[in-house]
DNA sequence: TGGCTGACTTTCG
DNA sequence: ACGAAAGCCAGCC
């Protein structure tokens, strides 16, 4: 898990609050420019099945719901983030930059 | 083994 | 301001 990305971001995710977002390009800059922003997306398919991983808190960097088709459900991802408290209109997260929560900054690594 | 794909981001035209 | 293209790397044929 450790030696793979993959587990970094998983552990990422994993530690973003309830009620916050972030993007992929963040998660990809706190890992370091060992990796691409597609490469978070690419582990957050591999995340599938992965309930410690809050995959509906990881956006695009304009807080649209991207990946909301690869759910269970293309709405499962919108229910998930209000019931974080969040506000999502038209697959976008309103607020979106007051609820995004950057791990490079609030983990201070 | 080699090449295509992908839940993105940034920059040039 | 908008559109198109490049860049990045791991996983899967």
């Amino acid at each position: 898990m450790n030696t793979n990305f993959f587990g970094d971001v998983y552990d990422v995710v994993r530690l973003i609050p309830k009620g916050r977002v972030t993007n992929y390009g963040a998660i990809a800059n706190f890992l370091g420019s060992r990796i691409s922003a597609r490469m978070v997306g690419w582990a957050m398919n591999a995340a599938h099945g992965m309930d410690d991983v809050p995959a509906q808190r990881v956006v695009n960097h304009m807080g649209l719901l991207t990946g909301k088709m690869h759910f269970e459900t293309p709405t499962k991802m919108q229910e998930l983030l209000e019931e974080d408290g969040l506000v999502i209109e038209n697959d976008q997260i309103q607020d979106f930059k007051k609820h995004f929560w950057d791990p490079a900054v609030e983990l201070e690594i």
